[in-house]
DNA sequence: CAGTGGTCTAGACCACCAT
DNA sequence: TGGTGGTCTAGACCACTGC
């Protein structure tokens, strides 16, 4: 069996964490490890690609390849559809409008997503539940302007979120997660108590430069994220 | 010049948004793809994988390729040292041990980190300042079974988790985010009323099977992260 | 300028798994 | 069992950038 790219990262790894390669100390160039390994470089580069994309090296053209000072830990979190993620659970999913109304954008709306202050946007109010209970409250804002169609959608029986997905399929966005008290009126509807604490997300979404959409998603009490690395 | 992976990746991209490859379909094998871009099978190779990381397509041997349902979404947020973090922001950073205690470990982290009930753990709790305002609330869990340098060690002087990345610098770990009401210690230390919001993490750490630490950081009020993707 | 990483190529063998 | 993706090879050219 020949060497593996999975092999070569196995040993530069074991290398760095055993302290064989020092933080900030450099790595032999990609002829030598070739040699060294046996593998042709084409072999130790993707070994090395990976240790770059999980932070535990950095690479320069001609300065070469130097094992970072402080590993730089990153997570990844899947950010599902509500309802693919109630679903999984074995859950029924529920979902109702609460309020739709077609307005000029909030000062704070206009500077997130670079909006003109007199285009017109679409601002929904949704629920989402599993086994009746409350799940997730849902507050979005589309743009009208790069997006006419949703005035004329019927919010009622699909969730916003799930028919922007089939109308823009790809777009770049902004992800914040952070904790908020419940006001009267989050508590009214994911029935839990005023100040209780709660778990927000709040995305805004481009689509070639262009605002998409905002939306700010509370969940109920007790929610968390998790993932692994 | 030749054809490129990053243009293969960006067309194939194009032909998916523009649902000229529908979600569900199938995406043409690797040898018919080198044909038609005219490039060599690797190159087709890179920018399938990329799309397949990036939760575009699926991949099975044999199956083939298919364009996924529903893009799969996922955010990258990157884990920095608290003291990084603050100075980054060009603030000074403070930091200080409130209490250090050896005791043996709760049944919650018995169960988290799956721990004898008999075996040492020690427990710290830390705070994190910028500019002299406290910025974060560190609890901390150390196991000393595997790590038994850790009661010798000063903590009054340097943070539990700039030492544990110098002695372990990689490990594999569980992260979550949630929201906590403030109760009165957290109070008092953080500087807020008791009962506001606050973003809380907790990451659980292993290295080689074995569970290192367990910590939960509280932030500071109003504190959230953000990522693009 | 010269050393290093970034990438492409053309070919090869193999593991997996749907049929 | 045959088609597909997964990976390795040996060689090549080029882009970047520290010296």
């Amino acid at each position: 069996m020949s060497v593996t790219f999975r092999d070569v990262k196995a040993d530069l790894l074991r290398k760095i964490t055993l302290g064989e390669l020092a933080p900030g100390s450099n790595v032999p160039n990609e002829i030598d490890l070739a040699a060294d390994y046996g593998c042709a470089r084409a072999t130790v580069n993707r070994a090395m690609r990976e240790l770059v994309d999980d932070g535990f090296i950095e690479r320069r053209r001609k300065a070469g390849t130097r094992v970072r000072m402080v590993p730089v830990r990153s997570a990844r979190f899947s950010i599902p559809l509500v309802r693919e993620e109630i679903e999984s659970q074995g859950v029924e999913y529920g979902y109702s409008l609460v309020a739709r109304t077609v307005t000029k954008p909030p000062d704070w709306l206009a500077v997130q997503l670079s909006l003109a202050a007199n285009e017109s946007v679409l601002h929904l109010i949704c629920m989402h539940y599993a086994d009746g209970e409350p799940y997730q409250h849902e507050d979005r804002w589309i743009s009208l302007l790069v997006n006419p169609n949703a005035e004329s959608t019927d919010f009622t029986v699909i969730g916003p979120n799930e028919w922007l997905v089939k109308v823009i399929p790809f777009s770049n966005a902004e992800i914040s997660f952070h904790a908020v008290q419940a006001d009267s009126e989050l508590a009214r509807h994911l029935g839990c108590k005023v100040g209780d604490a709660l778990f927000q997300t709040e995305r805004s979404t481009w689509w070639k430069g262009d605002a998409i959409t905002f939306v700010r998603l509370t969940h109920r009490p007790m929610h968390r994220i998790t993932t692994q690395y």
